[in-house]
RNA sequence: GGUGGGAUUCCCGAGUGGCCAAAGGGAGCAGACUGUAAAUCUGUUGCGGAACGCUUCGGAGGUUCGAAUCCUCCUCCCACCA
């Protein structure tokens, strides 16, 4: 049964940062309700890199809640913005990517929106298919409808300019690119990050504009990087992708750092603020564990996108590796061309380039010297050390990097 | 179009003829410690089987025994004026 206006109100409103305005969602929402027609809620992905991380998993739920709710979903996928690199939060101008390049990504892009949204109920776009086809004299008028002192408000310009940062001119042209997809699809509702402000704004005064309603602006909060001060993104690299190993799922969440903690449980494991604050508060008091907080938390996450057995299995493996000191029980092989061997012997530093753990001799060396190579546990601190390897052996370079060695031709 | 300022290693940024493979910070990597790939502390971060050598400071030339530093041209960026 559909749910009551109000009660889809708290439901929407739920982890949401801030909706602008308030009332007119209340409004949508009573309008969709008397008149049988769901809203359609808009959510634009660029894509830039070809992985969805945790940050952007944020607000794909949130659609997911709005789906269940009986809505519409339109999916732009920003083919053609993408080439134009969104400014948002960024001091330098973003490289043009090419066709090619977009379209790779789109693709694998949109195998991993099913992880969390349903495809029944999801409209895909591709914004080039409206974008890509417009005149320059169209551009032209779309571009008189916004004076440059409003576009250059943006705290992003803002900041170029006073840092004396090139601004490039199709960079202004993002948002209004961004506000004309809302007008395209007629969207009732944007959902985005607390950055995408000023883009989902430019899309309420186009769309009047153009003779439309307003859609609402649903921001949602910034997913912290595993660094735990910049927000997750993928060109920073920072990031957990939602189709990533259980394995790397659960470490990389393990490395995040205690502060950021809360931020996760909420935003990446969509715990109840409740629930959170009694975590924080077992913290604190010393009830709980920091680190089995943590691992609770990556547990979760890993669950979510792996099942319960996988984040299971990832948490013994954490376990064994890191608490225990033992070696994982699974790892790559590399294999070793016995032509690198001289009488039987290789050079420890040869090895460990040839095994990929170090890109150059001098790393090779460096990881030597600084203690942290190991054949089956034992240290190597010989820079000149040559090695007798008999195959099946394992090799490890610092914490985290192991294979297993196999000698080959 | 005019005037002035600028481009340095993964990023930021110091360096204005040799003491510069280039300060400092960030980030990364390693070690110690531990509570985890948190935090903290220490070390380390161009390439070469490296005593020594080789390539790097927007690009191309040039001056000099010697250039990131000086000169010429070029490319790009910023500010102000128009």
């Amino acid at each position: 049964m559909r749910k009551s206006v109000d009660e889809q109100f708290e439901i929407i409103k739920l982890g949401a940062v801030e909706i602008v305005p308030e009332d007119e969602l209340k409004r949508k929402l009573a309008k969709s309700e008397r008149e049988n027609r769901p809203l359609r809620i808009k959510l634009g992905i660029d894509p830039t890199a070809p992985d969805i991380h945790l940050g952007f998993a944020v607000p794909l739920r949130k659609m997911r809640q709005l789906q269940d709710l009986g809505h519409e979903v339109v999916l732009i996928v920003g083919d053609f913005t993408a080439s134009i690199g969104d400014p948002s939060g960024k001091s330098e101008t973003r490289p043009m990517l090419s066709a090619e390049q977009i379209r790779a990504n789109a693709e694998t892009f949109t195998a991993q929106f099913w992880i969390i949204l349903d495809r029944s109920k999801t409209t895909l776009t591709f914004n080039g298919d409206w974008l890509g086809k417009m005149t320059f004299g169209d551009v032209v008028t779309e571009t008189s409808r916004v004076t440059v002192a409003r576009i250059l408000e943006r705290d992003d310009f803002q900041k170029r300019l006073a840092e004396e940062r090139p601004i490039g001119l199709h960079e202004l042209m993002y948002p209004i690119a961004q506000a004309l997809d809302s007008v395209e699809v007629r969207a009732d509702v944007e959902i985005g990050g607390t950055d995408q402000k000023f883009n989902i704004l430019m899309g309420r005064d186009l769309q009047e504009s153009h003779g439309q309603e307003a859609q609402v602006g649903l921001f949602m909060p910034l997913l912290p990087g595993l660094d735990g001060v910049q927000k997750m993104s993928k060109s920073l690299g920072n990031y957990i992708g939602i189709t990533e190993s259980p394995k790397d799922m659960f470490g990389k969440a393990m490395s995040i750092p205690d502060e950021v903690m809360p931020a996760y449980f909420e935003l990446a494991a969509g715990m109840q603020a409740t629930e959170v604050e009694t975590i924080v508060r077992g913290i604190e008091s010393g009830q709980i564990h920091p680190m089995d907080a943590k691992k609770r938390l990556a547990s979760e996450i890993t669950r979510i996108y792996h099942g319960e057995e996988a984040a299971q299995s990832a948490r013994e493996e954490f376990e064994r590796v890191f608490s225990q000191r033992e070696i994982p029980t699974e790892m790559p092989e590399v294999s070793i061309p016995s032509d690198q061997f001289r009488d039987g012997r290789i050079w420890i530093v040869r090895l460990l380039t040839a095994a990929e753990m170090a890109k150059s001799n001098g790393e090779a060396r460096r990881l030597v010297e600084q203690g942290g190579v190991t054949i089956d546990g034992e240290r190597i601190s010989d820079v000149n050390a040559e090695m007798e390897i008999r195959d099946g052996q394992i090799l490890r370079a610092g914490k985290l990097r192991f294979a297993r060695l196999r000698i080959s031709g």
